[in-house]
DNA sequence: CGGCAAATGTTATAATGTTGCAAATTTCGC
DNA sequence: GCGAAATTTGCAACATTATAACATTTGCCG
């Protein structure tokens, strides 16, 4: 894979999605919960890429796979891996990122590269406080918070400058 | 109209909806902008409701209008209501409320009940602050930021608690 | 009024996501 | 182990959301 392909802070991606799929493991097995064989590949195709899937992505590669998958599977897959806090929904763009803070169910902070599609997850305390305060101020009681930036990372900054 | 479908706080809504339109129309002769009577038309849909449409609700009241219209024809008109900030798009959504804070392109803050579909749309300066923050740690330039934040509003969590 | 650009109409199709039910697999109490 | 219950998967059809491509009309400006 090349580097552009990376996202921001270089790394040993094979080892990454390893890692990944290794505390997936964990996680599952400490919720009861089953990280049957379909899930786990879709996992690890969904982390294999630092940009966005989407659910027909996934379920192209699986047919490459050769198994003979329809709609519905990829779209269970990914809902438990959701509600497990394994990868998140990009809602702007219907796709897929693998959680890189993976765990308990959280919402994070995404920064979208509308160049190279790479796309990277933060905690961003200050954000997420933030929100909590705006909606307080109007009573209203938040359970899910999508903050979706798209933009230019730094890598594609300096690109793009050079273009001009 | 039922006053469980208003928005936080009560209002007139045909008057306000009257004042978007001839807002609009201001906005739009300063952009030298046509809105044309679809156009006009598809606002007016979607500001008559404080919740989300979709552009297939929007399609549908065309029809009944007598509108002979086709689905590239509402898109059109949301991207042109888009582009001079009239409405805005829900992306968790796939649908459109109207901007309450119409004029230049600007990105908001929205608080979506999950209960009675109200969205009540924040300038919340706070969260513009942190998001920027956020980003800027990370030498990323944002240049479109989505919050989107699914909950209940006051009304709904009396609501919520009288049911248990 | 003639020509250009913007807007709309029209048809078809792509992309994304869901429902419902049947079959297989796993879990668990016994 | 063994059978019933629950979870997971397979599968077919379908629903929803969005766009492409091209023809036609409309408004604008000289």
């Amino acid at each position: 894979m090349p580097d552009s392909a990376l996202p921001y802070r270089p790394h040993n991606h094979a080892a990454c999605v390893a890692q990944a799929l290794s505390d997936a493991r964990d996680i599952c097995q400490r919720h009861n919960a089953r990280l049957t064989p379909t899930r786990e590949r879709v996992l690890e195709l969904i982390w294999q890429s630092h940009k966005p899937l989407g659910a027909y992505d996934v379920l192209a590669v699986l047919a490459e796979d050769g198994h003979n998958a329809a709609p519905p599977t990829v779209y269970r897959a990914l809902d438990f891996l959701q509600q497990h806090g394994l990868v998140h929904r990009i809602a702007s763009l219907n796709s897929f990122v693998g959680c890189t803070h993976a765990g308990e169910r959280h919402n994070g902070t995404f920064l979208i590269c509308r160049s190279c599609s790479n796309v990277l997850e933060l905690a961003a305390a200050g954000v997420s406080r933030a929100v909590s305060e705006a909606a307080s101020a109007e009573a209203f009681k938040p359970e899910d918070v999508m903050v979706e930036v798209a933009g230019l990372c730094p890598r594609c900054q300096s690109e793009d400058a050079g273009h001009e």
